[in-house]
Parts: C-alpha cells; structure tokens; sequence
DNA sequence: TTATTATATTATTAAATCACAATATATGAA
DNA sequence: TTCATATATTGTGATTTAATAATATAATAA
C-alpha cells in the first residue's frame, strides 16, 4: 500500500493566493513573457519567436497570466497583443532583483529549488 | 520509445535566479515560516508547532531559506533561532498582497497553478 | 467554398519538487 | 557512560506542474 502523503494544515485563504502569486512567477517561461512584456507590448508570435517555445506552451502560460491578473490583452486585427499595464508588476521584480543581489550565488547554487 | 521533453532555451543566468528567488517563496511551508519569521524571529521547535509539520519538514525547508538568504540564525543554547533580517522581504511580501488585492479570485481559482 | 494565419484548448507524460520516515549529529543532564 | 532534547541530513516515493502534440476556434484571403 503506498504511503499516503499528508498536506499541511491548510493555509488560510489569503496566504494560499500569495503563495500562488509568487508561483506564478516562479516559473522560468512566464517569468520570460513577464520580463518581455515589461519591455514593451507583444503578441502571441512575437513571443513565441522571443523566447523560443512552441505557440501551446506559450498560450498556455500567457492564460494563466492573464487569468490571474499579471498581463492584459488586446486585440489588433488577427493578433492579440499582451501587456503589463499594473507599475507594480516591474516593481515587484526590481525589488526582487535588489534582494538576491547579495545572494545570487547561493540561489544559483541551490539544489532544492531547481532552474 | 518515451518522448524526450525539450527544455526551453536557457535562461540568461540572473534571470533563473530571480525565477528561483520567487520559487522561494511560491511553496506552502517556506511562505509560512517567512511569514512567522516576519512576526519575530523563532527556534525551530516552535516553527514546527506553528505550522504543524514533520520536524524534518520544516528543517529542510529551513535549510533553503537560509541559503538563499532569505533568513538568518542564530544559536541559543541548544536552540537554533531563525529571523529575517532584510527589511526588504517585508517590503516585497507587502508589495505582494497589494498587486494581488484585486486578482484575488481569480489566483485562488487558477488551476494550472496549485494551491 | 477552401486555405491560411493567429491563437486557444485539451490531454498526455516527463520532470521537478515536496512530505515524510529514518537516520545522523550535537549538546546537556543524570 | 547513557538518556533525552534539539536540529540537520538523506533517501524514497507521491504529487505537482510544465512541455508538448494534437486539436479546436476564429478570422481573413483567395
């Protein structure tokens, strides 16, 4: 019989969609689009070209960005364009970028959290 | 024969660190010691009791705080206490549930990223 | 109409990663 | 010494999750 794997108390609501918000960038392709889309405006084939994934991969994860509130979208003619239109986004990675400076190393070298 | 899964280009190596540093955070168990820590600082024991984890849980998880830099240790007597000492990750967790206020539902529905 | 282009959705599967037990280490007390 | 307490480390297996192919949808052009 395998060994059941019990969760941890569960977090409180507010807790899990934090931890969910810094998953959403914790996810090498979406981190990608996101530093992208900070640079400026970019549709699904500029995109795909960008960052070098096939068109589901990047769909996908453009989704579940966009459901979750890290981009926006509109359309043009045939193409959707994506965008970051919160400032608090850049400033949430600038400020991250600040932080590990000093860690870089360590963070590079860690084995628990994989690339 | 199984299909071999591509990984995506690479990338640049400051950005899978900062992938990593949000990974950091994106986890159950690391999120809620930050947050404990955030209150005041505390011994593993009590992390354990807080949180209501196997001890070899939380000190695992400890382990990769520490060596990412998000937390700092001290001995006392026969107890290790842990606290955050970088006024900065208060900073980017606060920075966090500001961005997510008005996503709230939708991060807590999405599926692709698991509670 | 058919073909083409752009994007989205779904299902599958491989890899990442977490929870846990077991074990190890270190320290202080009896 | 032996025992107890506090914490760390290691190995295993199960869950999560991302990459991908295949398919679907929508719009435009010929």
């Amino acid at each position: 019989m395998p060994k059941p794997r019990q969760k941890p108390v569960a977090l409180a609501e507010s807790d899990e969609i934090l931890m969910k918000f810094f998953k959403g960038l914790g996810d090498q392709t979406r981190l990608r689009i996101v530093e992208a889309l900070l640079e400026k405006e970019r549709n699904v084939s500029e995109l795909i070209r960008l960052i070098g994934v096939p068109q589901s991969n990047i769909s996908n994860h453009l989704a579940c960005l966009k459901w979750c509130g890290y981009i926006t979208s509109r359309k043009d003619g045939t193409s959707i364009y994506y965008q970051i239109t919160d400032g608090r986004v850049k400033k949430i990675v600038a400020l991250a970028r600040e932080i590990i400076a000093d860690h870089a190393e360590n963070l590079y070298a860690c084995t628990r959290i994989k690339a």
